[in-house]
DNA sequence: TGTGAAACCCTTTTCTT
DNA sequence: AAGAAAAGGGTTTCACA
């Protein structure tokens, strides 16, 4: 889908607050309620917005420490790949989960309340999967967290 | 705030899918309309739902390159980190940015189109700020991504 | 493709148990 | 605290330019 200039602001608008009015929106970008109404429904239907959540406040969740985990392997097969993927994926606690390029095989974004329910979390990571080296790293302060991405490279 | 079953239930439920209708909401946590629409009230007043926002598909919006940029620094004045953290959290492409506990100083997971983008960021990034070291690490797979986060911890 | 107004449905309030 | 019902408001549709 080809976005002109007015999705863009409807989408930089609606990445931090999906609360908004139509008749607010409409305004900001210089719309009347019905075709701005029209535009985001195709953004909704086209899956450039692709889901409307709510984001909870880490610390009152109590799960305000972060962790990244890299993991190398050894074994490289696709069995064992699938294996990983599906263990790793079902651990609420790992929020992002990557496969990289370079020395690191994978990197992990795990969140938990404390070290100890890291370790708890590591233990369920190393068990069952022959994981050759993992490293995890604790952040200390998370200096910005956003959930909008750069629309400057968007066509 | 103290947080019941109830409360998490819905917390659960709107990290997932923030259009849900009060009246379904009420169903599925078993009440109804107006006791559990006090209790979203609750929860968005006490900031334990700290925003509604919409998610955009990367590859849509053409950031569907992630790289994770580990940054270590000489200096470690309160000036350089404040200059330092306000430049980077500036940049749109940067989307999270940590201060580390051991070896690497800082982490940041920025997001861009293609490599040549990248490349324009990191010079962003090492211009006017003395950084020791960078190293960028490329995501070739994103395997996991969910701004939901657990619950069990929650209480 | 934009406009204005009406219809509809959900949210929010009020009253009651 | 929870429920039922009514009031209020926003979204969605429709006819039209």
């Amino acid at each position: 889908m080809k976005l002109n200039s007015i999705d863009i602001k409807l989408l930089a608008l609606l990445q931090e607050d999906a609360t908004m009015q139509i008749a607010d929106l409409a305004e900001q970008v210089g719309l009347t309620q019905t075709p701005c109404w029209r535009r985001v429904q195709r953004l909704k239907e086209s899956g450039v917005i692709a889901k409307n959540v709510v984001l909870l406040d880490p610390l009152r969740v109590n799960v305000g420490v972060t962790v990244f985990v890299a993991v190398r392997t050894s074994i490289h097969s696709e069995e064992w790949f699938e294996r990983f993927r599906a263990t790793v994926s079902l651990i609420p606690e790992v929020v992002e989960f990557y496969r990289m390029s370079g020395d690191v095989d994978y990197l992990l974004r795990v969140v938990v309340p404390d070290i100890a329910a890291y370790d708890k979390v590591y233990k369920r990571l190393i068990a069952g999967n022959q994981v050759s080296d993992v490293s995890s790293s604790f952040a200390m302060e998370q200096l910005k967290f956003t959930t909008a991405l750069p629309l400057s490279y968007a066509r």
